[in-house]
DNA sequence: GCGACAG
DNA sequence: ATCTTGTCGC
């Protein structure tokens, strides 16, 4: 996995959303991705715990979402946590297990937005330019827009829009879609966040979901993420 | 000034 | 995210 670093992570807030505000020009969000070729999709999340973080990143071969590579990486947590500044307290340690990853997955999930942020670029997105490959943001809740929510069932779908629409004003764009990945559980904020569109970002996520809320190789990334006060070495995993 | 706010 | 006991439900 060749990445690609855009900016050292040595910054203040002030410097960090100058820096959102420059990256979101460079994010590419018109691109299918057809997922009759897709091959590998990779999962991704960070746990915090006593100033410690851990990144996980888990490869998984499509559809048949059978784990092919799971890598971790561990550092002391940098950055307090800012909303809108997510990135900056996860980057540093999920750049050193993408360092970590040894096959090239086609495309990643993660857990947090991809464009559907204040300024545009949500983790999924900045991450996105360090790996140049699709990566799609999957929140649990939402972090900005507006939606009138999806239906009850499993795979509804509803759009994710900029703003709540207003009678006098111009019809807010769209940035993501709120997905029921199960009936009668809360639903999914997912939005492109480098190199995909957002209907590919929708499906993808779609064609990974199992039985639980989370697509597979979120869920798998969050589990081995977990920082528990010891853990055992597990198979094909890398030392933290 | 008030409310909102990924993980 | 993490801190934490029990509790309701399939």
């Amino acid at each position: 996995m060749g990445i690609h670093p855009r900016h050292h992570w040595n910054v203040t807030p002030r410097e960090a959303i100058a820096l959102q505000k420059r990256l979101a020009g460079e994010l590419r969000l018109d691109t299918p991705l057809d997922l009759s070729r897709l091959r590998v999709v990779a999962g991704v999340d960070v746990s915090v715990r006593a100033g410690r973080s851990r990144a996980a990143v888990v490869a998984m071969r499509f559809p048949d979402m059978e784990v092919l590579e799971t890598v971790l990486a561990e550092a002391p947590t940098p950055f307090p946590y800012v909303p809108g500044l997510l990135t900056f307290r996860e980057g540093p340690v999920l750049e050193e297990a993408f360092r970590r990853l040894r096959v090239a997955p086609d495309a990643f999930i993660f857990d947090g937005a991809g464009c559907a942020h204040p300024r545009g670029v949500g983790v999924a997105s900045h991450m996105g330019l360090w790996l140049e490959r699709p990566t799609v943001g999957c929140a649990k809740t939402r972090l900005t827009g507006w939606s009138a929510g999806p239906g009850p069932g499993r795979g509804d779908v509803a759009p994710l829009l900029a703003r709540e629409p207003a009678p006098d004003a111009p019809h807010p764009p769209q940035i993501g879609a709120v997905l029921r990945a199960r009936a009668g559980v809360a639903p999914l904020y997912v939005s492109p966040g480098h190199h995909i569109d957002l209907a590919s970002a929708v499906a993808l996520v779609t064609a990974c979901l199992g039985r639980y809320r989370l697509p597979e190789p979120v869920r798998a990334a969050h589990r081995a993420a977990a920082l528990r006060p010891a853990q055992t070495g597990a198979a094909g995993a890398a030392a933290p």
